[in-house]
RNA sequence: GGCGGCAUAGCCAAGUGGUAAGGCAGAGGUCUGCAAAACCUCCAUUCUCCGGUUCAAAUCCGGAUGCCGCCUCCA
């Protein structure tokens, strides 16, 4: 597949260094609050990725580490009055709550930064017996930036540039501005870890540096994280992992786009931060994937209430189709007019087309545009009072919805049976408009008395009464349902 | 200030040289007591602007304008 690689900045066809075996690095979370939309962007990508892969025959050992040991976790360890693992505990297992339900796959390893300090240890004499890191008296250890010819090569910045900016904290004791920590010494009230340099705790870059190494070896294929994370932090780890073994860290590099709120970056700043929990308390998880899945992974997506109402609309036709796909074909007897080939064709271009999408750099977007061509294709031969009969035409649309619901293995939706889907979203709904089911069944009760007595002035009363409440009903010739709109 | 990205219909969005996918909204139709839902059909001679390259450009090059991100922790 075509792979955009952040570090050529183009897209390049996409082989691993051994065929049929892909090893791949993504950063994960630092477990110091709820996981927010970004996060769940960010895991719904490189899931989707490992899927695809796999999918596609490879054999994938995937590795997404836990940050457990940070600034911002010993800080709110401090508020809370509690230790820095319950801190990391608690939102690693609500990741896991968050994240299984947006159907996001384990990772065949999830090392802990703490898991990992002897690593982390190695790495950093390594670096500094090569000259590429020094230690100093309060025992910190740094990066010697300058020693290391390769430093910019992955953001697109050079030192010179760089040096202008940066400037050396009060009490850092650092050669140069832009050398940055592999392990800081101990400070009071913090957790601390025995070393050659006395007590103290890694520095956040050199925990995937040492992680992928060991579980991955080097050069692994694919690193992949937030585009945020491209500096420093990824420049950072190739050039601790470059420099220490003289060969190259990662062959391809993978950043994902942002999630913004009204165009603008989401921060706790500015107020506009939205964490999954909040959105399921609104959207169904598979929704929310679903709108992830809209915006190609490399282009920023601006979330919005109304998007990811939008995107479920979306969702909810596709299922609909389905739904009305397995009715149609449970019949029995088939006529045997012909299919119009023309319309097989259509169903082959489409098919082929949403592989073809995939295959150039991930494009989900467009992908799922193929997918809604097959849903209106479908839609036509369900609508054609002939066709609707044909046996080779029940044959076509059963392969379209085999077709949707066989990406699932990839997008990780469209397979929840289409009932189902329709009754969640119907609760999921009827929750968000703070809707009383029972109300709305009594109404329903006596607009269909009104309806039984020619009385349409006063059911239609009823009706605009329901609508006020975002209840749309529908006169079946199975009688009356209803629906949230 | 340095580096980078983006600009496609009312909104969202795909599209890196061959003549504008798809979704939402909207309009018309089928259905219906009327509706709704569903389904069908229609809906950008044009891709921020100005130049250039080319037989051919939304796509490449140069310039302008606007928006955004990174440069400090960040998915």
């Amino acid at each position: 597949m075509q792979l955009f690689n952040s570090m050529t900045k183009k897209k390049e066809a996409f082989t691993p260094l051994v065929p049929g075996r892909v090893g791949l690095y993504a950063c994960g979370i630092t477990a110091y609050d709820y996981c927010h939309i970004g996060h769940a962007r960010s895991s719904v990508v490189f899931d989707t990725l490992v899927r695809y892969l796999k999918k596609t025959g490879n054999d994938v050992t995937f590795v997404r580490n836990f940050t457990d040991i940070d600034d911002k976790i010993i800080k709110r360890a401090a508020r809370e009055n509690t230790t820095e693992r319950d801190i990391a505990d608690t939102y690693i297992q609500a990741f896991y709550e968050d994240m299984d339900a947006l159907r996001i796959e384990r990772a065949d390893h999830e090392p802990k930064a703490t898991e990992f300090v002897q690593e982390m240890l190695d790495l950093a004499a390594k670096l500094i017996e090569k000259g590429h890191a020094y230690s100093t008296p309060s025992g910190d250890v740094y990066f010697r930036v300058r020693s290391f010819d390769g430093y910019g090569k992955l953001s697109g910045r050079n030192i010179e540039e760089m040096r202008s900016g940066a400037r050396i904290a009060p009490g850092e004791e650092k050669e140069d501005p832009l050398d940055f920590a592999l392990w800081k010494g101990a400070k009071p009230g913090e957790p601390t870890w025995e070393s050659p340099w006395g007590p103290g705790r890694p520095g956040w870059h050199l925990e995937c540096s040492a992680m992928s190494e060991k579980l991955l070896g080097i050069p692994f294929d694919i690193h992949g994280g937030g585009q945020d994370l491209l500096f420093p932090h990824h420049e950072n780890e190739l050039a601790q992992s470059e420099a220490a073994t003289g060969c190259e860290f990662a062959r391809f590099w993978v950043h994902n786009g942002f999630v913004q709120i009204n165009s603008e970056k989401m921060s706790k700043s500015l107020g506009n931060f939205i964490t999954i929990r909040d959105i399921y308390k609104l959207y169904l998880p598979e929704v929310l994937r679903f709108f992830l899945l809209t915006t190609h992974y490399r282009s920023p997506l601006d979330y919005s209430d109304a998007a990811l109402s939008e995107a479920e609309k979306g969702i909810k036709r596709i299922y609909q189709t389905l739904a009305a796909i397995d009715e149609a074909a449970s019949r029995s007897k088939w006529s045997g007019t012909p299919l119009p080939e023309e319309l097989r064709k259509e169903y082959e271009t489409h098919a082929a087309a949403i592989t073809e999408s995939l295959e150039d750099d991930l494009n989900t977007a467009a992908a799922l545009g193929h997918i809604f061509s097959l849903v209106r294709l479908a839609g036509r031969i369900l609508d054609d009072k002939t066709l609707k009969k044909s046996g080779q035409a029940k044959d076509l649309i059963v392969e379209i919805k085999d077709t949707i619901r066989g990406l699932a293995d990839v997008f990780a939706v469209f397979d929840t049976p289409p009932a189902e889907f329709l009754e969640n979203l119907k609760t999921s709904r009827a929750n968000r408009h703070k809707i009383d089911p029972a109300a709305v069944e009594a109404l329903i009760q006596k607009r269909q008395e009104a309806r039984n007595a020619k009385d349409f002035a006063a059911s239609d009363a009823i009706r605009d009464e329901l609508a006020a409440m975002n209840v749309e009903v529908k006169d079946t010739p199975q009688g009356t349902v209803w629906d949230v709109m």
